[in-house]
DNA sequence: GAGCTCTGAATTTTT
DNA sequence: TTCAGAGCTC
């Protein structure tokens, strides 16, 4: 190979950085602890690529969100000043996303229809439940497992390419009684989407993996890319790395960049073992390990050194920071949630009083209904906030509604769209809609032929209006998928006025629907974005006038992933909501929430205030016992708060008071309230 | 067959 | 509190 050019910029990289950006032979392994650098690797990786000749559209940029594969293009753009427009040309995004493009390109060799439509979670679950009921297993002695169940058993079958048996008895195990029966749904849930023209999330991953196994046309689809690059590797599955394997060409690169110490997928299938066998997977490997952490002040990496020091696994890495002295991290306790909004809000207009924006501060929480009353506070003081994660606007049923008419246009086949639509008529009920759909089939799939459908009496007239919005929406083509939403909405508002509560909270969400579809030229692509890289904080459109407004962030853990923030507010740190009940099964899941309590601990740069209240109401269960006493997390031992300054908000009557004091006051007075 | 009402169960993280 | 499903009525 040719001698080794030097840029000027890779004088801003450490050692161990230079050595992965001008990686040059064989593939590469990148293990980066948290604040090392990774993005800004990566990035830089992108740079050198394209400066040492290669054509950026032969760059493949595998990224956890679509949002950190446009933060590390535009970052390289700047690195090489006049290069800037070729990074737009690299095949940035998700898997899924990727996949999706892959998919449409190439759709004759895995025999798909370039039109096919994407299946959302809440889409698969239904026709996941269509199936149970058809074969009339949803009322029995025993109960048959939920939708969500089924799809999580399917889904874990084909992301860890295990059998069915093995998932069942390992993380299914009061599933296990229904094997054939779940296996026969999955059998006709594969066959109905094939017949649709549908793909849910899992099948856009498996058809890749499908269309490099084949040699042949594994060499024309890995061909196209010269380099592929992958982030959060950690957190990826067994389909994706077998992606991996078959898009790599000896003659190419790859490389992947991840941090055992932040995997905190495993629910959805990802497993720390492809960062352990990439090596053996891709032989040749060199490993680079990233250990300056350039991202918290000492005190604070200090915490979180000991935090993950618990993990039984081996995390080889020894964080050291660049940034030295600071403020050691606050462990607070609370007298109640109330009072913890109190703390968090205080200390955040504090800290926006010293000068850090609101935007450069975040709450971080386990689940998402954990923000929910400091959300009603922030509301009240008229704080301005952003919240990522949780339930997402796609989600919502009028806005479902309102894609699944669009759905339907794009892929006539599509059953669960279809279904949808229908059943939001007066008069039309599953049966009859089941009829629809076959009316549409035997008409070749023509959405138009409802017009000859001959409806039952009732459901007459909202056919005939239904009707007509196709024989309106059909000329419209493909093209301008906003005008579509408006035409929709003309048909609909009546609709959602009837059925929904608040029409008018909702109403204005499908004016931000027609907003975003403004942004967009094809139907398809708009369909697409909208599923694969939803807009994942709530207010990316509420908020959209108020553009440049500064807003606190609210976030769940796991959406907070690859972020940073000058002040970071970890609440409800408590045993039972971190780790989550929920999670607290096992010896490995306990580990994975320790890793979720490291990548929140590991968010901060300069200021840390780890909460928790004391109080808390368990709502809805436990009858007559109103609230109940919680212990700080588990994963907050002596040696790691012997790090952090240990505060209690009490009453001022109450002085000197210690954590330790008013726990031990409090089992006393838990003792005494399981007599009143 | 559609649609309403009642009951009972469960409640995380996301592409 | 919310959601799904069973059962009842038109």
């Amino acid at each position: 190979m040719a001698e080794q050019t030097t840029y000027p910029w890779l004088e801003d990289l450490n050692p161990q950085q230079r050595a992965a950006v001008a990686h040059r032979e064989g593939p590469l392994l990148v293990v980066a602890g948290a604040g090392s650098g990774k993005t800004k690797t990566l990035a830089y990786r992108v740079a050198y690529l394209i400066a040492e000749g290669v054509d950026p559209e032969k760059i493949l940029l595998l990224t956890f969100t679509r949002r950190a594969a446009q933060e590390m293009l535009s970052r390289a753009s700047a690195i090489m000043h006049r290069g800037a427009p070729t990074t737009g040309r690299v095949w940035g995004g998700t898997f899924h996303a990727i996949a999706n493009r892959l998919l449409r390109r190439y759709s004759k060799m895995v025999g798909l229809r370039r039109d096919f439509t994407v299946l959302d979670q809440g889409d698969s679950e239904d026709l996941i439940n269509l199936i149970r009921h058809d074969m009339g297993l949803h009322s029995r002695e025993k109960r048959f497992p939920r939708k969500s169940t089924c799809l999580g058993i399917y889904s874990r079958c084909v992301n860890g390419k295990d059998d069915l048996p093995l998932v069942l008895e390992r993380y299914f195990p009061w599933c296990a009684e229904w094997e054939a029966e779940l296996k026969t749904i999955f059998k006709q849930y594969v066959s109905r989407k094939q017949k649709r023209n549908v793909l849910d999330y899992d099948d856009l991953l498996l058809y890749w993996a499908e269309l490099v196994r084949d040699v042949e046309s594994a060499e024309q689809i890995a061909g196209q890319f010269d380099h592929i690059l992958v982030d959060e590797y950690q957190d990826t599955n067994r389909v994706q790395a077998e992606i991996l394997r078959g898009m790599y060409r000896p003659e190419g690169g790859i490389m992947v960049v991840g941090d055992d110490a932040q995997s905190i997928y495993g629910f959805r299938a990802a497993t720390v073992r492809n960062m352990l066998d990439f090596p053996q997977m891709f032989p040749g490997t060199t490993i680079v390990k990233l250990e300056q952490n350039y991202r918290s002040v000492s005190p604070i990496l200090e915490t979180t050194n000991r935090v993950i020091a618990q993990s039984s696994q081996r995390y080889a890495k020894d964080l050291w920071s660049a940034r030295g002295d600071g403020e050691a991290p606050k462990l607070v306790m609370c007298k109640d949630e109330t009072q913890q909004d109190e703390y968090v809000i205080s200390r955040v207009l504090e800290h926006y009083e010293q000068g850090i924006p609101l935007h450069r501060q975040a709450v971080l929480f386990r689940a998402s209904h954990l923000s929910a009353s400091l959300e009603l506070e922030l509301t009240r003081r008229d704080i301005p906030y952003h919240k990522y994660g949780g339930l997402r606007f796609l989600e919502a049923a009028h806005i479902k509604d309102t894609i699944s008419f669009l759905r339907i246009l794009e892929n006539p086949r599509d059953e669960m769209a279809w279904f949808r639509v229908l059943q939001l008529l007066d008069g039309v009920g599953p049966a009859c809609a089941a009829r629809v759909v076959d009316h549409v089939a035997e008409a070749r799939f023509d959405p138009r032929a409802i017009g000859a459908f001959d409806a039952p009496p009732a459901a007459r007239d909202r056919m005939a209006e239904l009707s007509i919005l196709v024989d309106d929406l059909v000329p419209l083509g493909t093209k301008e998928p906003a005008a579509q939403v408006a035409r929709i909405r003309r048909f609909y508002e009546p609709i959602l006025k009837k059925l929904y509560e608040n029409p008018r909270v909702r109403s204005r969400d499908l004016e931000s629907l027609e907003q975003i579809a403004s942004g967009y030229k094809s139907r398809r692509k708009f369909l697409v974005d909208l599923q694969l890289d939803p807009p994942n904080s709530t207010s990316d459109l509420a908020g959209a006038p108020f553009v440049d407004e500064d807003w606190l962030v609210l976030s769940t853990i796991h959406s907070a992933k690859g972020c940073e923030w000058d002040a970071v507010y970890l609440i409800h740190a408590a045993d039972g909501f971190l780790p989550s009940d929920m999670a607290a099964g096992s010896k490995e899941e306990i580990e994975e929430e320790l890793r979720v309590a490291y990548v929140a601990l590991t968010r901060a740069r300069d200021f840390l205030y780890v909460t928790w209240p004391l109080r808390y109401y368990s709502k809805w269960y436990a009858l007559g016992d109103r609230h109940s006493y919680a212990q700080p997390s588990r994963f907050l031992t002596e040696d790691v708060r012997t790090t952090m300054d240990e505060v209690v908000t009490v009453d001022e009557s109450e002085e000197e008071l210690t954590i330790d004091t008013v726990i031990r006051r409090n089992i006393a007075e838990r003792m005494r309230s399981m007599w009143e």
